[in-house]
DNA sequence: CGCTGAATTGAGGGAGGTCAAGTTCTGTGG
DNA sequence: CCACAGAACTTGACCTCCCTCAATTCAGCG
């Protein structure tokens, strides 16, 4: 599946602009914007796709925003350099996510979107929402408040992020971590028990704001407990009911669930 | 001036949809959907205004989505309860923040909104975003912009929280905390170097994810250090400089400063 | 005056960061 | 094929920042 996906991008890779990108699209159904290209074929005339290698740029904080992304295939890094000049990871994001939502307001990307493999990406580009030609069109409506939808879901995705990162001790963290790759893995077509990891224990330590040593040692544990199968990237999760307690529970609480369980 | 804005806010208290309380408000310059109210003095007819006193909920988390509020006096925190039962705050919103646009993707608003002392505030129902019948004025993709744009500015306020929490530790985070408020303070009409806390050392603390006994030795301390002047809630700021400088770092890069300044 | 809630201050402990050393995997060149 | 370098990852020892627990003070109020 991967590597069909991945020929199809291959036929787009030196055309930037597909006559229709969508309509040879397998993720058609389950695409966030498919609504733009519903109907007639040119409609997704706009819509371009690109490859990129393992650590190549979609685009960097700063540059001009032109539109909004999707991915088709493979799996992105957004960070950004603070003004210390230290990185720091914002997301992930799998086949199907959105990604360059943020700075429609100021014009400009807020982060950069690195390839943490070969991948590819749908690139729509934000006249589609406000030109003017298409004020009369009823579609343009409907193109807005899917973005301003979208916009809705990064908004409840970064205030969990807040909530874990405030109020979630390491362990919990990583729980709720592999949970939503795990998920968002199974979304993507992928075996959801069963997975290989697309980043790096760096990346993972930054983005969840802990050590790299402490994401370390939490996959150790999480190993010996059973509760997952690690070897390197590849995971396999063996207890899901268990990473769901872990999940729910910061480890100073966990005296009322023993009391509970034994 | 404060008073004043009270007295209008009287006169519409009991009419919540007064002719065009945007045409009596004297924030209108600063007013971040004054757009809407441009021109014909019909125009904010669908705008109402309504007072609030001490602890009253503006509304509730799962509440359904109805509209935006504006801020037009008094100040307001927002805040969830999460599974565990336990309180969240989310932020504080000052005179002309705008609050209220999380939830618009899910239909229902995602956190609880409470006066913090008595305030008004105005709404903007979202039918004046979706009416279709605006579909053909002009100004409606224009208002959609504005909405896109104030979602935009609230993804950037997350993210930044998102590495303070992440990434700074206890003091850093207190002294970006004391900055942003006195900058707010500044905005909303208020003296940014000497003002008034509106809000208890819990609110700070649970919206810091620190605990309380932090935020009381963290004012102790700064008080002690002529940083800042610290009586109950009265705030003088005494030295933005080191404060500024002391928002910049960790405790533990200091060192650095401290060879720079000694 | 005592009561209550908010805030301060002190003492002690633990989660997780830092430092350091060791191990495994990958790529490169002899 | 093996040797080597370097990155990625693991594991251990130690330390510190901040949380928890507890006692005290202070303002507001009946």
């Amino acid at each position: 599946m991967t590597i069909q996906a991945q020929k199809i991008v291959a036929l787009n890779k030196h055309s930037l602009h597909a006559a229709n990108p969508c309509a040879a699209c397998m993720k058609k159904s389950g695409c966030p914007v498919s609504g733009f290209t519903d109907n007639a074929s040119a409609s997704a005339s706009f819509i371009s796709a690109r490859t990129f290698r393992t650590g190549e740029l979609v685009f960097k904080a700063g540059d001009k925003f032109e539109g909004i992304y999707v991915v088709r295939s493979g799996f992105f890094k957004s960070s950004f350099i603070d003004a210390s000049g230290e990185m720091q990871v914002t997301g992930f994001h799998f086949p199907g996510d959105v990604f360059g939502i943020d700075g429609i307001g100021g014009g400009q990307y807020g982060d950069s979107v690195a390839a943490l493999d070969t991948g590819s990406v749908c690139k729509i580009p934000f006249s589609v929402f406000t030109d003017s030609r298409s004020g009369n069109d009823p579609r343009a409506q409907e193109r807005m408040l899917s973005l301003v939808r979208m916009m809705s879901s990064t908004i409840s995705r970064d205030r969990n992020m807040i909530f874990n990162l405030g109020k979630m001790d390491a362990r919990r963290r990583f729980a709720v971590f592999l949970l939503d790759i795990a998920d968002r893995m199974g979304n993507s077509g992928y075996n959801s028990g069963d997975f290989s990891l697309c980043m790096s224990r760096t990346d993972i330590s930054n983005y969840l704001c802990l050590a790299i040593e402490t994401v370390s040692r939490l996959f150790s544990q999480f190993h010996g407990q059973g509760i997952i199968h690690v070897e390197r990237r590849q995971v396999s999760i063996l207890d899901r009911d268990m990473l769901e307690a872990l999940a729910r529970d910061n480890l100073a609480n966990d005296d009322r669930m023993m009391s509970k369980a034994g």
